[in-house]
DNA sequence: AATACTTATTAAAGGCTTTTAATAAGTTAT
DNA sequence: ATAACTTATTAAAAGCCTTTAATAAGTATT
C-alpha cells in the first residue's frame, strides 16, 4: 500500500519538485491545483523546502485583483547528479544539476579496458568527495543489465553478473541506477524530444557487436525474456539473410543489384518487421549514420511492404546526446523521486 | 494525487478483495499484515464488508497459542459480470460471478451481421434487468479498440468509432470495458495460466483476415502507434514474400520443396522476428491451428535463426476458452477495482 | 480617502488511518 | 484449577491531510 505517511510524503515532494521544474517557477495555489494538494499541505512544504534551501522565492506575481502571489524557482544547484559512461575504450563522467546543466567533464583511463572495477570505485569516490552534493549516480554500460546487475557484457568477464547497483548503493548510500547504453539513448531521446510517455520508440544503431536496438514500447524500456530485446541483426529477411548478414553482404542476387545503396533494402525490410509488430511511433536513426535524403529513401521503399498511414515516423538524432541526456534524466528521476529530507 | 478520502477507500477495498479471492480465505491479520494496511482500518472495512454480505464470516481457526482468530470469505455471488462476445456469425454472453464460475450463457442473433447496434443494447438490458447484482460488462469485438471506443473494423461500418463504453456507461451506469478479441485471448491466457505479470506474450492466430497477434508487453497490451501492432501478415520474409503470403502460397523455390508442412518455414522465421525484436517468454498458438510435434519442428527450426537459449516456450491454446477468460477477467477486474460501496 | 471587491495566506475543525495501550479469549504448565 | 503466557480484538490517542472559516493584503470604484 501507499499509505503510509513516509510513502505519501516522498510522493508529495517528487510532485513538488517536478512540477517546479517543468514549469520553471510557481506560486502555492498553482501548485495546489496542478497537483491535487491541499494549499495548506502545499504550503507546509513549501516552507520546510524554502527553509532547507531546496527551493527559493523570487518575489511576488503582479496582483490580479488581490492579494499578490509570492513565486518559488527549483534552486537546482541544491541536488547535483554523477553520470558516468563506461564505454570501449573511454570511461567518461559528468556532473549536473537538477536541470541538467553540466558542472563538469571528465574521464578516466576506460574502466573496461583495463577490467578494473576499482579504477570506476575510486573515480566515484573522488568525485563524491569534491561534490558533497551528489544524490544520485547513473552508469551507462554496453551490456544487458537486471534492476542494477549486469547481466551480460561480453568481453568484459569481470563485470559480467556483477550487481552494480546494490555494490555502489551499500558503498556510498547514494542512490544508483545502470542502464544499457542503447536504452538510456532512446529513454533520452524520448525527454529530450517530449515525447509522450507512453508512445513506443525504436532506436537504431550499428554497434560493433552488429546492429542493435533500444526499445521503448508504450513508454517502458523492453528487455525480453533473456535479455536479447533489439537484437535485429538476427531478423531473418529475404535471400536467406538476416539483418546483419543483408547489411553487410548485400544482396546475392540480380533483382536490385542497381539499388544506389544496397543497404536501403534490409533497412526498410526491417522498418516494415518492427511496424508490423509493435508499430512504434517513431524509429530513430543515428546522425553519423545516414541522412535526410537515405531516410526518405527508406520512407519509400519501406512502404512497399506496409500502407503508408501506419509507417512510423523516421527520424535522425545526436546517439551521444540521447545517450548523455538519458543517463542524467534517469539521474534526475533518483533525485526527484528517492531523496527524501 | 491518490490521497483523497475516496480513492483511499476504493483502493483499500480492491485490495481487500483481491487477496480474499486470492488465497480463498483469510483472517484480518493475514489481510493487514499481508497488505500493509493497519489492522483497525482492515477491522473497520470488514465490519462493513460482512453487513453487507460481501464476505462471509467462516469461523474460527485452529489456535496458534492464543484466542483463536476469526476467518472470512468472500461471497462470490455478491457482484456478477457479464461478458459480451461479438463475432461474425454469432454474438453470445455468458453471466459469472467473481470466481468467474458461470451462472448463465446464451446468445442473440449476430450483432455485427445484423449490423444492429440496438440488438445488443436490448439483450444487455434484459440480462441486467434479470440480474440485478450484475456490475461489469466486458464487450470482445474483432477490431482495435481505443480506450473503449472501436476504432477500426472492418466490414462492419455502423460500429467504426462507436464508443462502446461511454455509451453504456451511461445508459447503464456500470461500468464497461471493450477490448480487442485477440488481445483478450492473450491476457486470457495471461491470467488462465499464471503467468508472471510483467512478462512478454505473443497469441498467434490465423483469422478469417489473414494471420495476426495479440501482443502482451512487460505484461501490457500493445496496440500501437496506429493500431497496427500485431499485424505481422506484413513481416516481410524470404522470397520477397510477406509472411501471409509465405503461408498461403508456399515456397516459390526449391530448396525446401520437400519440407513435411510448407508452412513450418514461414512460421519459424515469424517466431525468430518476434524473438529478435521483442524476445518474449511464450509464444501461443491455437489448438485447432497446430499440434504438439509441429510444435517441435517449429522450435528446431527456430534455432536456425536464433540461439535457441533465446527463444521463447512455443504452446497451444484453447482460443475461444483464453478470450472468455480475457473478457471474464477484463470484467473481474473491474468489479473489484471500481465497484465502491 | 473610504468602501467594496479579489485573491493569498493563515488558522481552526474534521475525517482518515496509524500507533499504542487495554481487554478478551484461548492454551499450556504447574 | 489457577497462573502464566499467546494471540485476537477493541479502544483510545496521535498524526497527517483536507475542508472550511477567518484574516491579510492588494485593487478598483465612488
Amino acid at each position: 500500500m501507499n499509505t503510509t505517511p513516509k510513502s505519501m510524503k516522498k510522493e508529495i515532494l517528487s510532485h513538488i519538485r517536478t512540477y517546479l521544474l517543468e514549469s520553471d517557477s510557481a506560486t502555492k495555489v498553482e501548485l495546489s491545483e496542478r497537483l491535487e494538494i491541499s494549499f495548506p499541505t502545499i504550503s507546509k512544504f513549501i516552507a520546510q523546502m524554502e527553509m532547507n534551501g531546496e527551493i527559493i522565492s523570487v518575489g511576488l506575481d503582479e496582483s490580479s485583483g488581490g492579494r499578490r502571489a509570492k513565486r518559488y524557482k527549483y534552486n537546482p544547484e541544491y541536488m547535483l547528479g554523477l553520470a558516468i559512461y563506461l564505454e570501449k575504450a573511454e570511461t567518461n563522467y559528468v556532473i549536473f544539476n537538477c536541470l541538467g546543466e553540466i558542472k563538469e567533464r571528465g574521464d578516466v583511463s576506460s574502466v573496461l579496458e583495463e577490467n578494473d572495477l576499482h579504477l570506476l570505485t575510486m573515480c566515484i569516490e573522488r568525485v563524491v568527495s569534491d561534490y558533497p552534493k551528489i544524490n544520485s549516480i547513473a552508469i551507462g554500460v554496453p551490456g544487458s543489465v537486471d534492476n542494477g546487475r549486469i547481466f551480460y557484457i561480453p568481453g568484459y568477464e569481470q563485470f559480467q553478473n556483477l550487481d552494480v547497483k546494490g555494490f555502489y548503493e551499500e558503498h556510498f548510500s547514494i542512490p544508483v541506477v545502470v542502464e544499457n547504453d542503447m536504452n538510456a539513448a532512446v529513454l533520452g531521446y524520448q525527454q529530450n524530444r517530449g515525447v509522450k510517455d507512453n508512445q513506443s520508440l525504436v532506436y537504431l544503431y550499428s554497434g560493433q557487436n552488429g546492429p542493435g536496438a533500444g526499445l521503448l514500447i508504450n513508454g517502458n524500456v523492453v528487455r525480453g525474456n533473456t535479455f536479447f530485446a533489439g537484437e535485429v541483426s538476427f531478423v531473418p529477411q529475404n535471400n536467406n539473410q538476416n539483418f546483419r548478414q543483408a547489411l553487410e553482404n548485400g544482396p546475392k542476387y540480380d533483382d536490385i543489384a542497381f539499388s544506389m545503396d544496397y543497404q536501403i533494402e534490409p533497412i526498410s525490410s526491417l522498418v516494415a518487421s518492427l511496424t508490423a509488430i509493435i508499430n512504434p511511433h517513431t524509429i530513430i536513426f543515428c546522425n553519423d549514420e545516414v541522412d535526410e535524403e537515405i531516410i526518405e529513401i527508406i520512407a519509400i521503399a519501406s512502404s512497399k511492404y506496409i500502407p503508408p498511414e501506419h509507417l512510423p515516423n523516421l527520424t535522425i538524432s545526436d546517439w551521444r546526446q540521447d545517450y548523455l541526456y538519458g543517463l542524467q534524466s534517469l539521474g534526475i528521476n533518483l533525485l526527484i523521486n528517492e531523496t527524501i529530507q
